[in-house]
RNA sequence: GCGUCGGUGGCGGAGUGGUCAAUCGCACUUGACUGUAAAUCAAGCGACUUAUGUCUACGCAGGUUCAAAUCCUGCCCGGCGCA
């Protein structure tokens, strides 16, 4: 009944600029089509917060990405499997996707009580180097060794373990149509012999996912990613994409597409993407994970990226950030309180069509839960619809046209 | 009228002789947020300032003291009790 995981090229961007690596296609699951580049939602807990599935599909949501950690501690996993896996338990009829649990082995782990950021900035320069990766230090929720990931659990404190066999399993349970390899994000403060050390145990884990995948899962319902490391290092980087682009298990199948995780230079985002993406194999679907500032986005489908997923949209959101064509505004700023005019005069969006500035403001000032909601709707909605005129740029052949523009306006 | 308790920064409310421009909470202002530990977090919040700097401040007016938001006197205002 469902058509088998594929994708294609529809349009290259390489006729309009040389050496450009960008491209627009469809991806085929079963549960739909994503027609790339997309931007992938994020619904860490099988729910985006403060959105219903039917919100997420009139604004032209495509996919929706869940957490492995998440919901291997709550509900548990044999539960969602139970319920018929996180896209039925949660309304949603769309593709789908899980991580691993691996960003959790930076958030929980290195980043843990730091300040510390994926995505390095100017000025990070001077956070102290971490050695280890900082994840053997005292008051961390997650320990790393060879075979896996111990973690605590940062709901009620208990212990428990991740190997990329367990992580297979429960993204089986979960029952995403893509799923990724358990790989190490690593810290942007990490020394470039732990991102070496850190990326060859992320690849010894991909050769297990990718073994342990094809046991459970042997008519390969579900697309497996490998996970490219390597940090901000472009020796590392195009080692990673090589190893994982030319990874087989014994009976010859490799990965369906790839994840390009850890960490990365702001300023220096689309280079380092285009070192992995010239090296990958071509006809395979790149997802760029957890990232999803409309710059960088813009950065990395000109060279090569497919899918993205952030938290961005929702969390700024909620936290009253709101974008907009000419840069992101603070709803909660004191000049919006009386401005009667909606977000974005020609935004489609619900919130935009229905609702003014002051009446936002208003509703985060009073704590009010329908500002996460308005707020969240327009988030999602410009994001999505961003990376959509992306690709309708590409497939009209004025992505650079479209670049300019853009930019022009966003940047303050 | 008598007695009694109290009047502190936008609000609530600590402080009861020096370390107080004054704990803390709220409100307010601004910022951050990139595979969600997140409806979170950070900074600021008397004035002037580059300042560990100066000035003005704890109802009002005096006084005691080297030193007062803190002690004394008077006044004004409020709560409660008794007439």
């Amino acid at each position: 009944m469902s058509e088998k995981f594929n994708f294609k090229i529809e349009k290259r961007l390489a006729d309009e600029k040389a050496g450009a690596l960008g491209r627009a296609g469809t991806i085929n699951t079963p549960h739909g089509q994503i027609q790339t580049p997309s931007f992938v939602v994020v619904g860490t807990k099988a729910t985006v917060k403060a959105m219903t599935p039917e919100m997420l599909e009139s604004l032209g949501a495509q996919v929706v990405l869940a957490n492995t950690y998440h919901l291997y501690l709550q509900p548990g996993s044999d539960l969602v499997a139970q319920a018929g896996g996180f896209s039925k338990f949660m309304n949603w009829a769309g593709p789908t996707m899980t991580d691993s649990g691996g960003f959790q082995v930076f958030s929980l782990g290195a980043a843990f009580g730091e300040h510390v950021s994926k995505v390095a900035k100017k000025g990070d320069e001077d956070k102290k180097k971490v050695e280890d990766g900082g994840t053997g230090n005292e008051g961390k929720l997650a320990k790393i060794d060879e075979e896996g990931v111990t973690f605590k659990s940062h709901l009620d404190g208990s212990s428990h373990r991740f190997t990329p066999e367990s992580s297979m399993k429960v993204q089986w349970d979960l029952g995403a149509d893509m799923i990724f390899a358990f790989d190490e994000c690593t810290s942007p403060q990490a020394t470039h012999e732990y991102q070496k050390e850190a990326m060859n145990r992320t690849h010894r884990w991909a050769q297990r996912c990718l073994d342990a995948h094809e046991k459970l899962d042997p008519e390969n319902i579900q697309a497996l990613f490998g996970v490219v490391q390597g940090g901000r290092h472009e020796d590392l980087r195009k080692e990673s994409a090589e190893i994982l682009g030319q990874m087989k298990t014994k009976s010859g199948n490799g990965f369906d597409g790839f994840g390009i995780g850890g960490s990365f230079d702001k300023d220096d985002m689309g280079t380092a993407v285009a070192w992995v993406n010239k090296v990958l194999p071509e006809e395979k679907p790149r997802h760029l994970l957890g990232i999803g500032d409309p710059l960088d986005i813009l950065e990395a489908v000109e060279n090569g990226c497919d899918l993205f997923d952030c938290v961005a949209p929702t969390r700024i959101a909620r936290n009253g950030s709101l974008y907009t064509k000419n840069g992101n505004i603070n709803i909660t700023n004191s000049k919006f309180r009386t401005d009667f005019s909606p977000i974005e005069e020609d935004c489609k969006c619900y919130t935009c069509q229905n609702y003014t500035k002051a009446y936002l403001a208003h509703l985060f000032h009073a704590k009010e839960i329908l500002a996460n909601t308005l707020a969240s709707v327009h988030n999602v909605y410009f994001i999505v619809n961003f990376v959509a005129d992306i690709r309708t740029a590409i497939l009209e052949n004025r992505f650079q046209e479209f670049k300019k523009q853009f930019l022009i306006a966003f940047n303050k």
